[in-house]
DNA sequence: GATGAGCGG
């Protein structure tokens, strides 16, 4: 800018003032390109006003510099390097290797975590879910042998508890890491007490389903769009505990579907409202009310 | 006229 020139040249700063009173005899940096060697000559005045000439030799390896950053070496400098050759002044400036940033969006690295699944499915379509207990390609908790899952979980918490309370002699594993194996099989399978050969079976005895309890689960449509899932307490809580309401909403728009489901405590509380609730008016529009079949995931 | 949502891995 013309105008900020101007106003340098005419008034040095008072540092440039005070650097050049002391350079006034220092030759200036120079710089020498002897092949693939830079030379750098510098001359200071020690404290004792003693000249000192300090040449510093630099490598140079040889880089493909892009245009536009060659170009910087051009720009003007200014604050205390204004008076600094082209390039970086080694006594100020350190220059450390290349950091190289690693794109992770780059589109060879897509196109190959596409290709990896696609290897490990064998150019199949099957879906990557895989269960733990069978190895179906299902989930865990969707496999057809979770129940017995859930029995060998509650014996194996049963005798936990029995080897804690020091009672129920010949009960295996008394607890964990206390230095006894679980009892295996002669194929080194660990089977649970439960499933063991011999062993009762007491299938369900001490774990409630851990699946929610829909038998007390009544479903209410032509529900108008504004009622509330407060609106339905309200309306329902008459007829005994409710453990759960559930009023259908559009997940984008959070606008009502217009049903909703009661989970009852009691499935009498739940039977009553049926009888009750049923054709009942409510917001200009006529109530349905009756007993909810099981959500698609219930099994 | 509509039978929920989302969690895992």
């Amino acid at each position: 800018m013309p105008v900020l020139d101007k106003d340098t040249d005419e008034k040095p700063s008072w540092a440039d003032l005070v650097e050049e009173g002391e350079e006034d005899h220092i030759p200036p940096i120079s710089e020498v390109l002897n092949g693939d060697t830079k030379i750098v000559t510098e001359f200071k005045r020690n404290e004792d006003g003693k000249l000192l000439k300090i040449v510093r030799t630099f490598k140079i390896e040889k880089k493909q510099v892009s245009k536009t950053i060659a170009k910087r070496k051009l720009w003007r400098k200014f604050g205390d390097a204004k008076s600094d050759g082209p390039g970086p002044n080694p006594s100020t400036t350190t220059v450390t290797d290349d950091v190289f940033l690693i794109l992770t969006s780059n589109k060879e690295d897509l196109q190959q975590d596409n290709d990896d699944p696609l290897k490990k499915l064998g150019q199949s379509t099957q879906k990557i879910v895989q269960c733990r207990i069978c190895k179906g390609d299902h989930w865990t908790t969707k496999c057809p042998y979770k129940d017995q899952l859930e029995v060998i979980q509650a014996q194996v918490k049963e005798d936990e508890a029995a080897g804690a309370a020091g009672a129920a002699p010949g009960a295996p594993g008394a607890a964990p890491g206390a230095g006894e194996q679980p009892a295996a099989s002669k194929t080194g399978k660990y089977i649970a007490p439960g499933l063991r050969e011999g062993a009762a079976n007491r299938r369900g005895e001490s774990m409630p389903r851990s699946q929610r309890d829909e038998s007390a689960t009544i479903r209410v449509t032509n529900l108008s769009e504004d009622t509330r899932e407060s609106d339905l307490q309200e309306l329902f809580r008459p007829f005994g505990p409710i453990s759960r309401i559930f009023l259908a909403k559009d997940k984008i728009t959070n606008q009502s579907k217009g049903f909703a489901f009661i989970n009852f405590v009691h499935r009498e509380d739940a039977a009553r409202a049926i009888q009750s609730v049923q054709g009942f008016g409510y917001d200009h529009l006529i109530l349905n009310v009756e007993w909810a079949k099981p959500s698609t995931t219930q099994q």
